[in-house]
DNA sequence: AAAATATGTTCGAGTCACCTGATATAGAAC
DNA sequence: GTTCTATATCAGGTGACTCGAACATATTTT
């Protein structure tokens, strides 16, 4: 198999992110994501079904097949790996690194990437706490629920936090919510009100006290912290 | 200006070095070191004149414009501080590098060039001992000559191995030929016969004897230890 | 069930950024 | 001035997309 084009797996990706979100992976959806028309969409498909990476039902959308999402993983955990390592070890702000992953994820040669893998100890999270596909494809597995959900007074860990709006990012992480942090939902309004949060911030210090809206408290997932 | 395209930073690479050699930046020159045709190369270098790039005259080849010149340095500014970056925090190998460069100097965003740089101490030699242009485009200075042609008996630095041969790359590094490495020549066979060195290890042990042939010799490049 | 709306597909066409073989021509060498 | 070689022009092709417009299919409303 030939390496895919940059378009190629950008269309894998945007496929691989609408099933994991449960959305169907339809025409129109797929071409919002990528800036581009549904005529457009519709031809890419039918070329990603004569190639065996998704399965095409018109009029129905397409999901990946076994070698479409093993190749979708292949593209994101170079994408994770990449954001990480600017993170860490070039001081590439989390905000930014989304941004310059997307230019580099499409280049790196499966050497590069395990040196980089290897570089940062084989992780498992990104720093938006997003899995990091292993080399084989697996998953690390989690167990995700919206922190708007999360049980009252129990403690979470901070898991996801969506990488498509610097704003939010900045918003959120100036609160303490980062991924790995822990988080305690103390209450929650009624009527899609805000949720009241208790973060804990570094090394015996109080924990502070916020209060966020329901739309940001949905898109932001945790487990429930180990201990 | 917009960014040129991979194909074009190639062209401008080939031209420079064409140039840096001494050589015309002749149509069959170019053809032949990027595996074209002298048909694609002169219609290429039309439209590299057109913007600017080159001055061009038709059946007697082309040179880099100011503007040209400098497009052609920030390419191998990248490219160089990319291996360099690979050797040194990634532990890519040498002789590998510059594959690695030449897939990833296309797409390094002015950011992560400057971010690298920083990282590296802004370097003014990468590992093969090819000097690093700064941002702005100037060369550090240095007095090149052929290893060949070094004065016998005198400490000679080595600041330039060819990085297009990985096999000769590899002996000369054996030999304990790399740049930075301290090397005199004690003497030459005549009739164009192979020069003797005395290769000085690291830290105290006594410096090694081996006789080059005079091929290599002469692209391997040396300056006058400032000591 | 028909009409209205939303979604999706086909078609024809275009673009971009290259590349090439064949043939013609300029410049240099004899 | 002829010959040789390097170079240019021409006509054409390709891959890898992208799009608007017209048509088809689904879904929802009445």
């Amino acid at each position: 198999m030939v390496t895919p084009t940059p378009a190629v797996e950008d269309y894998l990706k945007a496929i691989y992110r609408l099933q994991q979100d449960g959305s169907a992976a339809t025409t129109n959806a797929i071409a919002e994501r990528l800036g581009l028309r549904a005529a457009s969409v519709t031809s890419m498909l039918q070329q990603l079904a004569e190639q065996g990476l998704v399965n095409y039902t018109p009029y129905r959308g397409v999901f990946l097949t076994e070698t479409g999402t093993l190749a979708a993983l292949r593209v994101i955990r170079r994408h994770r790996l990449i954001e990480l390592y600017l993170h860490k070890h070039l001081g590439v702000p989390w905000e930014r690194v989304h941004d310059e992953a997307e230019r580099l994820e499409h280049v790196l040669s499966p050497y590069l990437e395990e040196k980089i893998a290897v570089k940062l100890g084989n992780p498992s999270f990104d720093p938006h706490g997003d899995p990091i596909p292993s080399s084989t494809g697996e998953l690390p597995a989690q167990d995700l629920i919206p922190l708007y959900e999360a049980p009252l007074n129990v403690p979470a860990t901070v898991r996801h936090i969506p990488d498509d709006n610097p704003e939010m990012l900045r918003y959120v992480a100036s609160l303490g919510i980062i991924p790995g942090a822990v988080v305690n939902v103390t209450g929650r309004e009624p009527f899609d009100g805000p949720a009241y949060l208790s973060i804990a911030s570094s090394e015996g210090e109080p924990p502070t006290n916020h209060a966020v809206g329901a739309g940001i408290a949905r898109t932001i997932y945790v487990t429930r912290s180990a201990i």
